[in-house]
Formats: structure tokens, C-alpha cells, sequence
DNA sequence: TCCTGTGCGTTTTGTTTTGGAACTTATGGC
DNA sequence: GCCATAAGTTCCAAAACAAAACGCACAGGA
């Protein structure tokens, strides 16, 4: 079964993983919370590729997650920020943090 | 960055996301909480493939997630049943289980 | 004017992961 | 013996990914 196929799929949760289901469009959405808009900041902040980083971006404007203001049209420049449909996740990251912050401690030193 | 990276960042939703941070593995774990505990049936109601599954209840396990369980000692056979750290995710899977109705509605019929 | 820097990506080149299907191993029933 | 069941494993091609270079449009300074 491939990805897209999930977004049909009678369940919910598959629904939901279908937009938001791999390791890098969450960790975005967590920029997003913690304030940050730009390419950079998220890259710089999440430690993933550029490739990736656009494409993901590209995905969750496409599925109305984000939306893609243009901030400077001197030279033109956009950035991203949380849609209302964004703004739900806000319950499911904080689960997942919380989780996290208590089953998942930190072995070695921390890095990014 | 690497996905085994993750799991010494300094935010606690990398450090989840590096053991729940993909498609598959949240469906096995919604599965779970639904009562399956069998390897055929993890592969029957997500749809992944038997390779992928098999990996995927490996980390599980080894993230202690989940425990493999010796159900049958005639021909040997193996469950997998949630942990305390695994029962803990279900408030995560709820809330994406709520985003989810809410927010992906079915465009066309539901598969499996 | 030319050079350098910034912001937001795209392209390129390999490596890794995934998808799909067949195969294995151990056992029980007919 | 022969088929079925459960839980994987193995093989190969296709897709996704990582890392780094490149592109482009403008701004500021020399």
C-alpha cells in the first residue's frame, strides 16, 4: 500500500498519518508552534535536508495545513504559517511531547 | 540528519517521533489498542507489507513499546502486546485520531 | 559596476529504504 | 503424504532520502 492510498482509508488515524505521518512534517509543525515561518529557520532547526524540507512544505500547503504568505515582495520572499486545520495538530503535539518527555530520555548529549 | 539522530535531540517530540515518526508504525500501535496482537493480523488490516511489518515490530519491541509474547509452544508463535510505555501512547492516538475525523474527510470510497 | 551576502528554493549524485511477491520453517489435521 | 496456518525471511526493482552544489533575485557596499 503506498501513502497516498491512506488518505481514503476508513480510519481515521490512517487519515491523519496520511498528511502528517513521517518523521520530518511533525518535527516542521513543531517549529511552527515554537513561532518560527521561514525556510531557513526550519531547516536550520529540525536538521533536514532542503530537498526534503520543500517538499514537505509543498505537501502540507497542498493538504491546507500551512499556508504561503508572501512576507516581502521587494525580493520576494514567503514563509509559512499554521492554517486553522494546523492549529488542531496543537493537542496531538503536545500528547506526543508529553510522551516523549516522559518515555523517551535523553541517552547521550544533545545535539541541534 | 538520520533518523537514529533523533533520538538524542533535545526536544522531546524528535525523541517520540524517532520511534513513532512514520506511517506504519502508529498503525500497528492503533491496531494494538483495537485488540490485534497477531502478526498476520497487523498485516491484513494495514496493508503494509509483511517485510516492512516485521522490521517495524522489531524496533518496537526493541524500544520497548511493545513485548513479543510466546503465545504457542507447539509450533512456536509469537504475539506482540503493548507495554505500560506503549499503553502510554494512547492518549497521542486519540488526539490524532480526533484531528483525523475532523479535519481528512473520505473524498472516495474506503479500501481496506 | 562588480563583489558579496541573504533567502528560498532546485538539481545532481549516490546511498538507503521500501514495495511486492515468493520462499522457509514448524506444526496440525485429513 | 499433502494441504493449511502462522510468523517470519529473502530477493530484486523502484522510490525516497542525504549531502552538497547550483540558481535566482535582489540589497548593500567598494
Amino acid at each position: 500500500m503506498k501513502w497516498s492510498e491512506l488518505s481514503d482509508n476508513w480510519c481515521p488515524v490512517a487519515r491523519a498519518l496520511s498528511v502528517v505521518g513521517d518523521r520530518w512534517t511533525l518535527l516542521i509543525l513543531r517549529d511552527c508552534f515554537l513561532g518560527k515561518s521561514k525556510f531557513e529557520e526550519f531547516a536550520e532547526s529540525s536538521g533536514m535536508t532542503r530537498h526534503i524540507l520543500a517538499e514537505r512544505l509543498k505537501r502540507l500547503v497542498e493538504e491546507g495545513v500551512l499556508e504561503r504568505r508572501l512576507y516581502s515582495s521587494a525580493p520576494k520572499r514567503y514563509d509559512y504559517v499554521l492554517t486553522p486545520k494546523g492549529e488542531e495538530l496543537g493537542p496531538a503535539l503536545r500528547t506526543l511531547r508529553d510522551w516523549g518527555k516522559k518515555n523517551m530520555p535523553v541517552r547521550r548529549e544533545a545535539k541541534a
